[in-house]
RNA sequence: GGCGCGUUCGUCUAGUGGUCCAGGACGCCGCCCUCUCAAGGCGGAGAUCACGGGUUCGACCCCCGUACGCGCUACCA
């Protein structure tokens, strides 16, 4: 495909939504698997939507995900600027050309008046309340006078009745409307600024956007874009509009039954990899049972065509499991880089560990977690000695003549010199055997003295992790404390 | 209400007229392994392909209708 540029063009509105985040995935991988441009312009033209630092937290969470953009507000371009709020003049210029040509008209209708027109059209039944062409028809010095007068006014697209309105989707296929159910779109409001609907047409246009990939709630309104290339007589761009992303319940993916940001699944631990994975799958495959993707696959099987057209559930569990799919193709020393700044940020962030014990514990525990932090939740044992022991295995594994035969076990422990876990295992039995009782009897409790817990790697392997001091020296709390 | 889009296991999905009384994955259940917990291996339950009509020798797949869901219907994006 020649000369490929695609945009994804978010409103600031504080973070970065997954469906935001999917649609810009896919506008990242079909540019990149056509050697195309990727674009990222802020569609900020609602002043009253205004949030501080919105566009910064975008761009971050972008960032973050690996998407980088080849165009964008901070980086710059030749199209520029990337922020709507800035490009007002363009939007002007071109709306005034549609004017001069007769394609759009000043309206200068009251709000109040506008309300009182819909519960008309509403108090009659009419199939749609739809602006009633009231200030087309004024003359060119009618429109002069108010404008000088400065009667406040907006101006409107012309949609001439009884057209079709016939365009092809990527995902969908072709599309069809009647024009007599497209309203006089604003095209630039009150306040000077454009619409959605101008602004978007105007900049995909002069940016140069090949295919125009976005949510399907546009899909309803590309009818207007539609009318507006052809008001400009600019050549269309390739539309796909993406299915939606829902909520367990199947509406629109909100914020009141979950989490929807990016921002939010990256501070609960989620690999970006993970996430990019998962979200790619939601609507897209390829077509085979493949579904562990690194970004690289993605670009390289990506395709339009083989997007979904129906919605799909936003289901954690199998994030979650991809979570641990990419976790465990991680090496140790990845994992040793996230484990520390974990480390850093937890209660453990006063205590010193070697690289070399975090290496262990990460080899040891690396099987059994599905996110990084999990490491010191799971087994904190290795990370400071237990406060507590679980009741249950207590009740379970220590009996009243536990004590004495862990007391033993201790001291043959204690004559082990710089053991390896076949040294602590060989102790073991032996003291089973002294007892004349089985391996598990003594390997329960130990594992309940030190680690608190009843679950976890192997226990020798645990022992060796901590070292034979710690070892007896929990044996002993244990002991004291456990009786 | 109008317009548009959609509808295959709980969830993500494969399927483009015969190979499908529907395949994979997550989750769930069971078994094996085992010092525990995981991981792993093996197996299982789970979809009358929304419903009803057509077209066809034959329909998950094509057409029509209905239902349901969702989106849009703003001087919001």
């Amino acid at each position: 495909m020649e000369n490929v540029r695609v945009r994804f063009a978010p409103s600031p509105t504080g973070y970065l939504h997954v469906g935001g985040l999917r649609t810009a995935l896919y506008n990242y991988l079909f540019a990149r698997k056509n050697n195309g441009k990727f674009i990222l312009r802020i569609e900020d033209t609602d002043r009253n939507r205004f949030v501080e630092g919105a566009v910064e937290n975008l761009i971050d969470a972008l960032k973050w995900c690996g998407l980088n953009y080849d165009e964008g507000p901070d980086i710059g371009g030749i199209f520029g600027p990337y922020i709507q709020s800035q490009r007002l003049s363009t939007y002007k210029e071109q709306a005034r050309k549609l004017i001069a040509d007769g394609k759009a008209y000043y309206c200068f209708c009251t709000p109040q008046r506008l309300e009182k027109l819909r519960e008309e059209q509403q108090k009659q039944k009419l199939p749609q309340a739809k602006y009633d062409k009231h200030c087309l028809h004024l003359s060119k010095t009618q429109v002069q006078q108010k404008i000088a007068v400065g009667i406040p006014f907006v101006i409107r697209l012309n949609v001439l009745p009884n057209k079709k309105i016939i365009f092809d989707d990527v995902v969908r296929g072709r599309v069809e409307f009647e024009s007599n159910n497209v309203d006089d779109q604003v095209l630039i409001k009150g306040d000077g600024y454009p619409t959605y609907h101008l602004a978007n047409v105007v900049d995909d246009h002069l940016m140069q956007i090949t295919h125009v990939i976005r949510g399907e709630e546009w899909l309803s309104s590309t009818p207007k874009h539609v009318l507006l290339y052809d008001a400009f007589e600019w050549e269309r761009p390739v539309f796909a509009h993406l299915p939606l992303l829902l909520n367990p319940d199947r509406s629109k993916l909100s914020k009141r039954q979950g989490d929807v940001a990016v921002e939010d699944y990256r501070a609960k631990g989620f690999l970006k990899e993970a996430l990019l994975n998962f979200v790619a799958l939601l609507g897209w495959n390829a077509g085979d049972d493949k579904e562990f993707y690194y970004m690289n696959e993605l670009i390289e099987k990506f395709s339009l065509e083989r997007v979904n057209k129906s919605g799909a559930v936003f289901d954690l569990e199998k994030l979650n499991w991809l979570n641990e799919e990419h976790l465990r193709k991680k090496s140790n020393e990845e994992i040793l880089s996230m484990l520390k700044t974990e480390i850093c940020n937890s209660q453990f962030a006063i205590l010193n560990f070697s690289d070399h014990y975090l290496l262990k514990v990460i080899n040891a525990m690396r099987e059994r977690v599905s996110f990084v932090h999990e490491f010191l939740t799971k087994s904190s044992y290795f990370f400071a000695a237990p406060k507590e022991y679980e009741e249950t295995s207590r009740q379970k594994n220590w009996k009243p003549e536990t004590s004495e035969q862990i007391q033993k076990l201790r001291a043959n422990f204690a004559q082990l010199e710089n053991p390896s876990k076949e040294d602590y295992e060989l102790a073991l039995k032996q003291t089973a055997a002294e007892f004349n009782i089985s391996a598990g009897k003594l390997i329960h409790p130990l594992r309940l003295a030190i680690s608190g817990t009843s679950a976890g790697p192997g226990i020798f392997d645990i022992a060796e992790i901590l070292g034979k001091d710690e070892v007896l020296k929990r044996i002993d709390t244990a002991l004291a404390l456990l009786r």
